[in-house]
DNA sequence: CTGAAAGCGCTTACAG
DNA sequence: CTGAAAGCGCTTACAG
């Protein structure tokens, strides 16, 4: 049998309540009477059983993280950051491998609920509106990331899409270029991106040619960079706003035997694939998903803590420069 | 306020008992009262709380699965089918990265015994053995993966490396090879694939040349791959123990000019690496590392229902045949 | 600073 | 088949 708080009571001669006192650091216990309860802890190896702390105090310190799948690399530098984070606060990791189904996502939120998780970071890109509405309204603590509901009092942790998409026009600005290719998908994250990129080139009155992809992954940046191959006037800098694009584009204009950095510099949007696993490591604007994940977790933790109204925080991307991209040579 | 089950007895003027009965799917209780009851449940919208049920009953439906980092894809591979197999049963699935210090492992399962987990699974490559046994001489369930501690009751999912480096060799003899290099480290289980390698090839009267590899990634098997190539009597098909160390003698290979597979064929271990992810997709052998998962869950799973023996679960590697092997060309 | 008592929301023998 | 009561192991006003 496990001792408990009612064994260390009897030992040290004390209450239930002086033992709880002293287990949660309450400043209202005489020290000679601390020491002597802690001593009774030690000796009889006592470990405050936290189910039952948390049938009273709400609280079972456990947080749950939802995401399409774990072996998702973006998801499991998420996964990182939320658990490093938790465990810096006593707090555990609850994973949820929830796919696209809004069906399964209210599955595990109900259970999550029943079993008296704190709060849930939200890291899916389907997920139910209604479903984050009714938490919110219930004032149940959640983090959204990957995508927003407005209308929800809830915190958030995003990315600034459009300042990397900034960004990569400056490098390739930067570098000298003016004349630019822009691929990418109708996703509103990678339109967003591509805003940012536009918007940029445009205030230096250089102009950008849109290249649409049927997909945000290496097929389609194939066909993207077979496609400007066969442009007239082939810009000397392509911005894709995914890496699988970016990698497609790559892999096509190397077929038809050009150089890269030499004949096109190419930047890609992600930086979750490691430098070593290509030929050429790729210039691409990273995203911190171990950040967002970090920063996720410590808003729902305020929330748990302190009980303070939602905020908002917003990750910024970095650039990273690979060997993708150069001065243009014409 | 949330509904209780006090609720919904007064409501359906039936006792606590008899509600919680329902809510458990006891065989004694009458239809009809089931049926009220059941009806008030829903009306109310009452949903039970786990906490309280987990302190009478010992059970949270919680398990925890210690890894190393979740980053590592065969870490997230296995997190996978833990957090699968768990979801098929109510389990939810915490998610420990414990790194590789024993230190941080103690302090997580302290905290996951204190929070009433009901088991834990071990996938980490360093346990503290003296933890394990501890835990299993106080029954606390637990499934051991990716090493073992002989003397503790638990349950153990296992790889066959024996039979994976077996594998290797069968399909390299099957193509026609005759002369073998083998690389590999020292790591016990690399160890474990190369005696499975070496016993087919020498069972067939051949031979295998051996190289030892100071490590077991790309970089330690560039400098195997230039060793290789300065072998006056170059074998025709090689066999590395990670696919890593693959990549690497690929690499040097490529850079000399040779063909692959016409003038060596390769064989990886891990399977890991997506074949599209490469050039030509690697021959290898693949650790199903999810399957590792779902057996380690249903195990722990097991143990937790039915309180029986702790078992074992070996799960068989795969051949995985790429782009690397083929006949040899003299 | 300390203790007695009630309570968190369930489950489980026990009795009928 | 059903209910009254005790109990799981803590915390929390409240009173002193």
């Amino acid at each position: 049998m496990r001792v408990t708080i009612y064994d260390v009571a009897r030992d040290a001669g004390v209450s239930l309540a002086t033992v709880s006192r002293v287990i949660n650091h309450s400043p209202h216990v005489k020290e000679s009477t601390r020491r002597r309860v802690q001593e009774t802890i030690e000796r009889l190896g006592f470990q405050p059983n936290l189910v039952a702390s948390a049938l009273t105090t709400k609280r079972t310190r456990l947080m749950a993280l939802l995401i399409p799948s774990i072996t998702n690399p973006a998801c499991a530098q998420v996964a990182w950051g939320v658990e490093e984070t938790a465990a810096e606060m006593d707090y555990n990791c609850i994973i949820c491998n929830v796919g696209a189904d809004p069906k399964r996502q209210a599955h595990y939120v109900n259970i999550l609920i029943r079993k008296g998780i704190d709060g849930i970071i939200f890291s899916t890109p389907s997920y139910d509106d209604g479903l984050v509405l009714d938490l919110s309204r219930r004032s149940y603590p959640l983090t959204l990331m990957a995508r927003d509901v407005p209308a929800a009092q809830v915190n958030r942790a995003l990315t600034d899409d459009k300042a990397g998409g900034a960004l990569a026009a400056q490098h390739l600005l930067e570098l000298g270029h003016t004349s630019f290719l822009l691929v990418t998908s109708k996703e509103e994250v990678l339109q967003e991106r591509a805003r940012g990129f536009v918007e940029t080139i445009r205030a230096q009155n250089l102009d950008v040619i849109p290249v649409e992809a049927k997909g945000s992954d290496i097929t389609a940046g194939l066909d993207a960079g077979v496609r400007l191959l066969s442009l007239a006037n082939r810009p000397t800098a392509v911005f894709a706003t995914t890496d699988l694009l970016a990698i497609g584009i790559i892999a096509a204009v190397h077929c038809m035997g050009l150089d890269i950095p030499r004949d096109l510099s190419v930047v890609g949007y992600g930086g979750l694939i490691e430098p070593e696993a290509m030929q050429l490591p790729l210039t691409t604007i990273v995203q911190p998903m171990r950040d967002m994940g970090k920063a996720a977790a410590q808003l729902l933790f305020d929330t748990l803590q302190e009980g303070r109204e939602p905020r908002q925080v917003v990750v910024e991307p970095k650039l990273y420069i690979g060997g993708t991209t150069g001065n243009p040579s014409r």
